[in-house]
DNA sequence: ACGCTATTTCGATGTTTCTCGAAATAGCCG
DNA sequence: CGGCTATTTCGAGAAACATCGAAATAGCGT
């Protein structure tokens, strides 16, 4: 994971609408969701949700597998734990800090 | 955490310059860096820093305290912390997931 | 092949962001 | 107080983004 890229990643998950998309299909889990159903929801424009979806791809955060006419959308896992370990890493590798300490407690 | 409030953080980390800031402050740990000392790193106008670095601020990311005439930044490691928690939170509450599977084998 | 539904692409518009240099402010220290 | 260093604020211009509606495409099912 490189600086560019976890900023990209981050950057698509920064926006409230794109964040929503995203929760709503962490939390379907390996199920995920069409498409239509992400816009009947969320009640945005479907351009506007394909435009949204298409970055969240693009960054490999969300994949897409066809099922006859529909699109299901379904969160990448392990993209989301590699981001969220690049943010942890190197954590405090010049000082300690709350968080490492933490860690060395528990 | 809300979703207004963790887009927000997003977003000021999905900067390449800011997450490069961000992540040197992270580095630093509880010690630090001056706003000098991260302009004189990273080759940008102090302008565009402090532009950057009050971005941070706003979100709750980054914090600073003043020595004598120079401004020591922080990583707010709690507020980093529960961005995290949000993200991973409520995975899968729908239907089973890889995290979630693997969280329950360890 | 035709028609139907699901989704994307196109084009346009208003808003926000990034970046800089110049000028202003903050606050120490002699 | 005067000057010095550190940092922010101001103003501006180019680039990127968010959103929409309309039109185009994809692909199943009859």
């Amino acid at each position: 994971m490189n600086i560019e890229q976890a900023a990209k990643q981050l950057e698509a998950l920064g926006n409230p609408t794109r964040l929503q998309v995203y929760r709503m299909l962490v939390r379907a889990g390996d199920d995920g969701l069409p498409v239509g159903s992400l816009q009947e929801k969320l009640g945005i424009a479907a351009s506007t949700l394909s435009h949204h979806l298409h970055r969240l791809i693009l960054t490999g955060l969300v994949t897409q597998e066809r099922q006859a006419t529909t699109l299901i959308c379904r969160a990448n896992y392990p993209a989301m734990d590699s981001l969220v370990g690049f943010l942890v890493d190197e954590c405090c590798i010049d000082a300690p800090c709350a968080v490492t300490e933490r860690e060395t407690a528990a």
